[in-house]
DNA sequence: CCTTTGGATTGGAGCGCTTCAACACTTTAT
DNA sequence: ATAAAGTGTTGAAGCGCTCCAATCCAAAGG
């Protein structure tokens, strides 16, 4: 900056003023420092920037698994609505495990980023507690199921609980009864799944059949179920699966035991990812609106950072029942 | 920083001593220091300890397509060799368009990372030219074809020709002629395959019938070319497409139009995503090692880094076909 | 008792930028 | 002519940290 307020003949304020736009520099000034800027090859230091500024138009973003399209795609509604709020991602991969959530919250958090999304953390609630002590944050894709007037983070969620009933009505409405669950283990929506399924049942009066095995949230967790399942004596006649990542290896492993879809087997997903519209999958499942919701988020920080409002807000969105082609009537 | 040097009663300077793990601090003031940084829920300021230091230990990381998930995994692994070497990355998505990734590479250069990771990146030998000028590079799963002594960045990549290469032998050894190859149109390792398939052809005495067709990379890319295709009066008896999303588009609109795969029409897709191995799909791909070429990547900027090597090197990988069940002999 | 030695600690400069009060120079009003 | 009000420009302080040279202190050696 030094060289280049010299080569300009201007003093290195100048220079910033130049590179920070500023409307208060004469036009001759103003050219003379971008050519030198140019000629020099000078790039402003975001670090030294944000540390003068103390501000860093940063908004960090967890994501609990960059594989799964469907996080994929929420990031990319993040990064869009940033890009026009003047705000950059930084995107940290939290690959399942919440011990490296919790270091890459820390590494965020030193980063100074002004505002924090989590996209499915499997954080747990009072480590989101500590961490919304610290920075606005938003959490989005799962629920921590803190108490409405919590001072904590705000929320974007498709109502999980709602999905899974309208699944189960979907199944019921096809007159299917002994209708499984293989959830998400320890994944942060899996609970509100769980719960929705359960309610889905008793309201349909099959309270009795409620039956939930441990799955996962990819195509191996499935394996193990399936194959538990298939051995007993009385199968269900469908199989409404945590996501479609998981769906999609039930349907392997069904594919393997023989087992058609939906003719001896309905099976539902759970997100509508792309692979979920594959023809040759057409699993339905249920739809979560993922840039939409990258978006909320976005703007949920925005209205703390630039409006100063500092009480949560939740935005639970409607989920929306997916009719494809693996499910059917159950089997005689 | 100053706050908690006076409650625990020493300097400033010792208390960086101490955050940074310096072996000459007594265990006493090492406690005392560590205990009022708690206390008073002190974190250290990256972005004032890099400019210190002049140092981030930050490896930029440019993505092509984060809904990808071949670049999601090349990402992944590229995340998990740079913490072993204790270097943090940011990720970027340049969302396939050039102007958004040169955008992201100025924002990763201004951020002062240490090197540079462009996965996939569509970028012309131009700005790499650039890029390289000002920050170790490491170009990944993408090539653009400077000449091996060139000062540039290094390369990881799988063979793409040779890939390309795999695929026409495996169909012409069905007893396939006409084999068409929809492409990846700008896509930066589309003509590398494109070269592949010619040469492919060529060689098989099928010069005469290479047919290329403009596609993309993602499924919606596939459905313009095969409309075109089966309107046609002789269609192609198999299909070699760009990539595995591609081929997942083309699979899906061949479905609509009732053709049978492989009876009617064998398809080829390319990176050996995790979708092709799904059962329903049971794509025939080629793969390519995505962890491994994340890992090869940071150990090429590592290199760079800390052993100051500073010739190109390039790392072209051996592709390998996988044969599933879209191949099969062509139709009478 | 004084010097030496070496480990522990500290003051202060400096990293590259922004920002603000102060200054210089014009222009306009009086 | 002089004061007032703008415009442009600048010097210097400060952002939170690191790191080096300087200092301090206790133990060891003479």
């Amino acid at each position: 900056m030094e060289d280049v307020a010299e080569r300009a003949g201007v003093s290195r304020a100048l220079v910033s003023l130049v590179i920070n736009g500023s409307p208060k520099v004469s036009e001759q000034k103003r050219r003379r420092v971008r050519e030198a800027a140019r000629a020099l090859g000078y790039r402003p230091n975001l670090m030294a920037r944000s540390l003068a500024q103390k501000r860093t138009r940063i908004i960090g973003v967890l994501v609990n698994d960059l594989r799964n399209p469907f996080f994929a795609e929420v990031v990319e509604g993040i990064e869009m609505a940033a890009e026009s709020g003047e705000f950059g991602i930084v995107v940290l991969n939290g690959q399942r495990d919440r011990g490296r959530e919790l270091t890459a919250v820390e590494t965020l958090v030193q980063l100074q980023v002004e505002g924090l999304a989590l996209v499915g953390a499997q954080l747990d609630g009072d480590d989101l507690d500590e961490i919304t002590d610290i920075v606005p944050t938003v959490v989005v894709a799962s629920d921590f199921g803190r108490p409405a007037g919590h001072s904590g983070a705000d929320v974007i969620v498709t109502d999980g609980r709602r999905g899974a009933e309208l699944v189960v009505e979907h199944l019921v409405s096809l007159g299917h009864e002994r209708i499984l669950h293989i959830d998400g283990a320890g994944n942060a929506s899996a609970a509100e799944r769980r719960q929705g399924y359960r309610q889905g049942m008793e309201a349909a009066g099959l309270g009795e059949l409620v039956d939930v095995r441990t799955g996962g949230d990819d195509e191996a967790a499935a394996f193990a179920a399936i194959d538990q399942i298939l051995a007993e004596p009385a199968p269900p006649t469908a199989v409404f699966a945590f996501n479609d990542l998981l769906a999609a290896g039930v349907l392997d492993r069904l594919d393997d035991a023989g087992v058609a879809v939906p003719g001896g087997m309905s099976l539902v997903g759970f997100d509508n990812t792309f692979i979920s519209a594959l023809h040759h999958l057409a699993l339905t499942t249920v739809n979560q609106p993922r840039l939409t919701m990258g978006r909320m988020a976005v703007d949920a920080l925005l209205e703390r950072l630039n409006d100063g409002r500092d009480e949560p807000v939740r935005h639970i969105l409607e989920p929306e029942l997916v009719v494809r082609g693996t499910t059917g009537p159950p089997r005689p």
